[in-house]
DNA sequence: TAAGATAGTAATTACTTACTTACTAAAAAG
DNA sequence: CTTTTTAGTAAGTAAGTAATTACTATCTTA
């Protein structure tokens, strides 16, 4: 991914940002050098320097990006969906299309979430990982309330279940060697868990 | 954790894995260090090239010990259950002890899938997911033709969400930075898992 | 008890890592 | 056109890293 000599910073920053999540689609994050990273952008290492201070302030970049693109665009389905069913079918469809586009997002995520000392990056990945499962709280309660899930349902338990969900998934692709796996299987995935915690279909 | 000098090499290799499995479950497996596994163990880092060739091989007996554990025990349980269903719960719980025991566990295989070149310890850990998947398919597949499941599910697909199942309840307990999280949690996740797999109860 | 085998030490190896620095080329601004 | 700012280079540093080595202490057993 050679791209053109000399860009400025703010294109450089969010070109270091794209080109770390691209690198960890293929290697475990934490193993990814700086070297490696400037490598693959066509730079030389010394001149990530002049963007980021540290190495550690990179991947606070990238889940900031992550943050972003997952919260927001979260927030926006949540808001445009007719009811709670309609809203966690849509998230989750968000949430596979990043995670097929985007592979190295959940390895990252999971794997600052294992890191040993609360770094920043671990502590913002922890308030990423909250925020999301607090919209997903609010939306399987709101469907609780409004009878489209079960009434005794654990809405915590739902939230970690829908993370889980798609975990599964990363796993199965891991396993294959394909993400391809997980489209094919999103759908499927979603009705299990949904048949799980909705109210049972009254008999006509 | 400093144990008696001098062991022979049987049992250090024993205490070598517990203790990479011990470390594993306070820090990102691929960051623990050769100097790190022989101070915890009060060793000397060179010692530990005594029992082993590299730090590879020491994951490698990691993996495999895993293997026997996971492995095992499941086939065991598997084959004392007196339904499919039944021996899907007896595993679920069993995975959970292990999870709950010993939290460095999950972190070590999903560490070693990440990994970029398939070196023996990810082939050791590809072979362990998928020799448990194979199982856990073998089981559905017999639930479904007892009328246990749904006759329509995709048994590939309920043994991935098995697996996400657990990822679920892993990924809350390092939100939570508790286990005890897991152990609460565990017996409504399943619940609703088999509510989604299992079929419609006969209206009375 | 003496001899050989074995487990461990401590220093050292070659190599990799994140980060620094003196310098350059090119763009932007005056 | 000249000056200043900025992005990038290339060589280097200090602190690790896995692995090797010459040596030692301890256990086993003949």
């Amino acid at each position: 991914m050679t791209t053109p000599t000399k860009l400025n910073a703010k294109k450089r920053k969010e070109v270091t940002v794209k080109t770390v999540i691209e690198l960890s689609s293929k290697q475990n994050p934490s193993d990814i050098t700086t070297s490696a990273i400037a490598n693959e952008m066509g730079l030389t290492q010394g001149a990530l320097f002049r963007h980021f201070p540290t190495k550690e302030s990179i991947f606070e970049a990238v889940i900031a990006w992550i943050s972003k693109k997952l919260l927001n665009s979260a927030k926006k389905k949540s808001m445009e969906a007719k009811d709670p069913l309609d809203a966690i079918k849509n998230i989750f469809n968000l949430h596979v299309d990043i995670v097929v586009k985007h592979p190295g997002v959940p390895r990252l995520l999971f794997g600052e979430l294992q890191q040993e000392k609360d770094s920043l990056t671990k502590k913002a990945a922890k308030v990423l990982m909250s925020e999301y499962s607090k919209l997903l709280i609010k939306i399987f309660k709101q469907g609780k309330e409004r009878g489209f899930f079960k009434s005794n349902l654990d809405e915590e338990l739902a939230a970690f279940l829908f993370i889980g969900l798609i975990q599964g998934l990363v796993v199965s692709s891991l396993l294959n060697g394909s993400v391809k796996e997980i489209e094919k299987r999103a759908l499927p995935a979603l009705e299990i868990f949904l048949e799980g915690i909705s109210c049972e279909k009254i008999i006509p």
